[in-house]
DNA sequence: CGATTAGAAATTGTTGACAATTTCGCGCTG
DNA sequence: CAGCGCGAAATTGTCAACAATTTCTAATCG
């Protein structure tokens, strides 16, 4: 599973996934500056696809740039800060979920019960790094099926927050507030869909 | 004024920004593919800076990336998604603008009445290309100076938004709008700033 | 000893070349 | 004549080298 043995190239969506995952796990401190020769280093690739994926976090509010000096992991975000970017993204989230219920079909349904069981697995072992990966690609199952417009959106929301409480306080209660979000999907409930989300969202 | 002619060269920043409001004022139609090439040619760069703002612009939502296929230009959003957009917009700018009537100080205010002045120029000049970029920066300043973790998701959300109504109504009633807003805030005033904000984005 | 500054080292910015992939036109075949 | 390859052209992906800028270091001066 370690990408220093399995492969000797990754494209930049790779790179940029695992960086996000990286920040959003705390593996790097606040502020810290990354350097482009020491990660073209790591995922043995030029500086090219690095400056590419250190791009698109920057765009997701995860780093910040400076001119000439490259970047850095951002700050934390203040308790009022995320408490905007929640009410948005429950906003957000709550139109997304009414429309896939709409749209989904058996096939989507499939991936779905396919997500919240890598969901139970990951909070089986008790990984904090495949746990938010999973959260995240649960989420953005309903948020990209529902509208491309909104998940790069959706996306800077959820990084920004999880940056900031990546240590959930309970894997049993994680998994019961999904349980439910899915429950109410499948029986096509948008009422304690959403209810159950905003549960889930705070 | 024109590119061509005052500079020979471009800082991936200005390429962005040129591109975005060519994005915003419907330069280009919907789902056309943008070639790094022809755009490397028209800003005398090489294709690496083209491709950092292919990126940015992306991430933001205005174009669409595939795999060894390139960018293309967005497809329109629907009314629904900008409904929710605008309410998500609405509480981001509530958020900042309460917050930058705390923080703001002299030079903050100076700086707003000159952008105010500067949005009723562009309003003379009839120019959409200004109204635009003017309407952004006027936004933009207490949304910056409020919260830069909140800041490049407004970015979004106000490009995509202006993407689809590029096209004001009336720039007599977008002044008065402003200058409201303004006022408000001015005078510190966060209740009625905040309701005339929400006129304005609607 | 502290401040300053010049030079060295490190880092980012940009470029042109080449590799990999996709797209397009054209001849071939049934 | 429609469909199918096949090769050429166009386009994107990656890289290594070089230029510009910033940061570090150490010698010099007050």
């Amino acid at each position: 599973m370690n990408e220093n043995t399995l492969k000797n190239s990754y494209t930049r969506e790779q790179i940029c996934e695992i960086l996000r995952l990286d920040l959003i796990t705390g593996k790097f401190s606040h502020n810290l500056p990354l350097r482009e020769s020491a990660l073209a280093k790591r995922f043995n690739v030029s500086r090219g696809p690095i400056r590419d994926a250190f791009l698109r976090l920057t765009q997701e509010g995860s780093l910040v740039y400076e001119t000439n000096r490259g970047v850095r992991v951002h700050s934390a975000i203040a308790d009022d800060e995320r408490e905007v970017m929640m009410k948005m993204r429950l906003e957000l989230e709550s139109y997304c979920i009414a429309q896939y219920i709409i749209e989904s079909g058996p096939q989507d349904h499939a991936k779905l019960k396919l997500l919240l069981q890598q969901f139970k697995n990951a909070c089986g072992r008790e990984s904090l790094r495949d746990l938010a990966q999973i959260d995240l690609s649960l989420h953005r199952h309903w948020v990209s099926r529902a509208s491309t417009n909104l998940e790069p959106i959706w996306l800077g929301l959820a990084v920004r927050i999880l940056m900031k409480y990546s240590r959930l306080a309970s894997f049993e209660e994680s998994i019961k507030e999904h349980e439910k979000i899915v429950e109410a999907i499948l029986l096509k409930n948008v009422k304690s869909a959403i209810d159950a989300l905003s549960l889930n969202l705070i």
